[in-house]
DNA sequence: ATATGAATATTGAATCATCATTCAGAAAGG
DNA sequence: CCTTTCTGAATGATGATTCAATATTCATAT
């Protein structure tokens, strides 16, 4: 029961639920990909839909750790949004098939191991929210509804990613983060 | 073979999908709530894909030609966004329950009857896009990558519905239009 | 009005393919 | 040799789809 082993389960996973969607995909695939039994995988996690699980696990907890590090720093709302956007497009840019996951699984029924994923989903808008809030109170930016405003902050993010591996374009992701920072601080 | 039965089976479909997710909705549920039997269902779809695609139709033909409309009028791009999303968020507070399916279901694999749906995902961008083309030629908003913007507006509205779904705070709905629209043109 | 029956629509039990999961035995490790 | 890990065929549940039987519709004839 090696982490390594794990990790290999997981990276095999993540390319076949890349490419076929979670619903869509058997765990014989994936055990082919890790190049291990069936039965191995089982070992490793209780269910299918842990795998999943855990898949969001690790690229959400990178996302949350680098928020609340950023709130505690004493820089400005831009600074911290202007960080943040730069991390979550490098992590994109830096593993095409999770965030095809990311983008795409949405679909966590109650009755499953998905329930720590709705917590991950709404982890972040609220720590962006309360970013934002700080700043209001110190007058940084205007008087606005932050839990809106987090939602759409963080939407757009996934909007962007959603066009570029729909559309195939992944230039657009070299854009990306110099295009969101500037519609944020601005508008169109 | 009348359309009001077509009719009458999305309606149930809408409801059973966007309680339990389209891959965790069975057929005979779906049936059950029209109050028809399930070989039923088969005279009006060909599969259950199909049902999902029909419902996806139904719902993004109403933007799509608002849109189109919108595109072809003579007034400014703020006006054109602005009447947008007006449209947009009036048609989700009509119906929660098509909302929910809209930002849940994303995942539609290639071997399936879903290819129009991905049709009709590019396509509210690729409008939004050229609007905001238009709108760039005539000096009405700054020199900016109209590609990652359109996808960003597009996935800005759905991340306030979802945090709005998951979080089941409707009321955000309400100020969601004034908010976006003020974020759209100063940015935070 | 009413009856007729061919065409059309509905029914839901039966079919059949599809996997997630299990577990008895084999292999590896120490 | 004992423990841990791996294996993959067998199990069992599930659920989309089919289709023969039944019900309904409705244009036409009486």
């Amino acid at each position: 029961m090696t982490i390594e082993k794990k990790e290999l389960i997981r990276q095999a996973a993540v390319k076949i639920i890349a490419r076929d969607g979670f619903y869509n995909t058997k765990t014989s695939k994936i055990a082919d990909e890790a190049g291990v039994a069936v039965g191995t995988i089982y070992n490793y996690f209780h269910s299918k839909d842990e795998i999943l699980e855990y898949i969001f696990e690790v690229e959400f907890e990178k996302r949350i750790n680098y928020l609340k590090e950023l709130n505690d720093k004493e820089i400005s709302i831009h600074d911290k949004l202007s960080l943040f956007i730069e991390k979550h497009f490098q992590e994109i840019k830096n593993n095409l098939d999770t965030a095809q996951i990311l983008v795409r699984e949405k679909e966590f029924p109650k009755t499953s191991d998905f329930s720590s994923i709705l917590s991950y989903l709404n982890e972040i808008p609220l720590l962006l929210e309360s970013m934002l809030d700080e700043a209001k109170e110190k007058g940084e930016i205007k008087e606005q509804n932050t839990t809106i405003i987090a939602g759409l902050i963080f939407g757009a993010l996934q909007g962007v990613v959603e066009k570029a591996l729909r559309t195939n374009n992944l230039d657009l992701l070299e854009n990306a983060e110099e295009e969101v920072l500037n519609f944020l601080k601005n508008g169109i």
